[in-house]
DNA sequence: TAGGCCATCTGGTCCT
DNA sequence: AGGACCAGATGGCCTA
């Protein structure tokens, strides 16, 4: 067992109840990484990676990094849980060439031990009988089971995420990682909003939220506010990679726009961007500040709002959670409705179904009710109100 | 047909 | 020991 006083200096990230606790022990073995570790720094061209791990000079890197490379490097330990699926399989299937495994293992990682090889740690290897097998087996279809339900759970929260963020469609969902994406951007949007107590016009609107998206769904926000995707992609372009609220210079205050459905019952069929298929979506641009106009709460093409949540008191709600009015509805100010679908469709196909496995026979963490209390409302209330003020403006 | 996206299985790791 | 979480592998489906 070396002591904490054994390590050297150049070892980063590594305390002395890191040694203590790990039971790395041999000097050979310190030695060995060391110099690994000196050719990784004087090695220029291996810095890049290395410096590619975030916070790999942490502690708490290092306590990560232990899972694989250290583990490897115990081996010579013998601790048999380090093994790997091949060990895994062999427990499963019953073979026996265990030995020849661990032998083999020992080999290609103990070639400095001089001789005086450390005994095995760790539990003994049992036999498999077929009880344990089986118990095995059993074991291995209930996680299955387990990660199925979480994965779904997983893409339950998604699909609530893909309604609060500003482009729905029930027909073209946005991808995982691209939901995240938007989200992220309407974050930050709503929260410059929040800072400057500005407006911000429709393409620097659009610009901030279409950073870092992939084309496609650059196209379909562009589609969810009805601009031209190429009015913005062209100086997004030149913007390089910089997240902020977009060059003035291109801003179009003043840009007379405003969204079809919200000057008419029922938004328009075919009102989509560039590269829409049959999908219609309505601004939340507008919803947001358009102020006065109202949709057709009572029109077929209304499904209600698959819409960021309206945050007037403080909290985000969905209000499909329980029935309200019409009137009622009208009451938000800044609610979004998007059709997402066309608008021929009938209104049978209309029903809202905020179920997203939440509600709709899901079973899981999703059936709390979601946005409420997510904030802490009370001290956040004030911000909020500030909000909601300016909206009123 | 290549590439993107997704669901599922699986083993590893950490925690209780 | 068992559950949660994670990441890799794999195969299916869809679209350009």
């Amino acid at each position: 067992m070396a002591a904490a006083s054994d390590v050297p200096a150049i070892w980063p990230g590594i305390r002395a109840d890191d040694v203590n606790k790990r039971a790395i022990a041999p000097h050979s073995v310190l030695r060995r990484r060391v110099a690994m570790l000196t050719r990784l720094f004087n090695d220029q061209t291996l810095l890049p990676d290395v410096q590619k791990f975030p916070g790999w000079m942490d502690d708490s890197a290092s306590d990560d990094s232990k899972t694989k490379d250290d583990e490897h490097e115990q081996c010579p330990l013998g601790d048999e849980d380090m093994k790997g699926s091949s060990r895994a399989l062999s427990e499963i299937t019953g073979d026996d060439d265990d030995d020849e495994e661990e032998e083999m293992d020992e080999e290609d990682c103990g070639d400095d031990v001089d001789g005086d090889k450390p005994k095995r740690r760790g539990p003994k290897k049992r036999k498999m009988t077929p009880e344990r097998i089986e118990r095995s087996k059993v074991r291995r279809s209930k996680a299955n089971a387990r990660e199925r339900t979480r994965m779904h759970d997983l893409n339950s929260a998604l699909d609530n995420l893909r309604k609060v963020v500003p482009c729905y469609s029930k027909t073209q969902k946005l991808s995982k990682i691209e939901t995240l994406r938007l989200a992220r951007n309407y974050i930050w949007t709503l929260g410059e909003i929040l800072r400057n107590g500005k407006r911000p016009d429709v393409v620097s609107y659009v610009q901030t939220l279409c950073k870092g998206l992939s084309q496609p769904t650059t196209n379909l926000v562009a589609g969810c506010l009805q601009i031209n995707s190429r009015n913005f992609l062209t100086e997004q372009c030149q913007e390089g990679a910089r997240f902020h609220v977009p060059n003035p210079a291109f801003s179009l205050h003043g840009f007379p726009y405003q969204c079809p459905r919200l000057s008419s019952p029922q938004c328009p069929t075919g009102s989509s961007g560039p590269t829409l298929r049959n999908h219609s979506y309505c601004s939340s641009y507008d919803a947001m500040y358009a102020g006065g106009a109202s949709p057709d709460y009572n029109s077929p093409d209304y499904e209600g709002h698959h819409s960021p949540p309206v945050c007037v008191n403080g909290n985000f709600s969905h209000r499909q959670q329980e029935p309200v009015s019409p009137n009622a509805e009208r009451g938000y100010h800044y609610s979004m409705h998007y059709s997402g679908l066309s608008g021929s469709r009938s209104s049978a196909a209309h029903g809202l179904s905020y179920s997203s496995g939440a509600r709709g026979g899901g079973s899981h963490s999703e059936n709390v009710p979601p946005f409420h209390d997510v904030h802490g409302s009370n001290e956040r209330a004030p911000v909020y109100e500030e909000l909601n003020a300016f909206f009123h403006t």
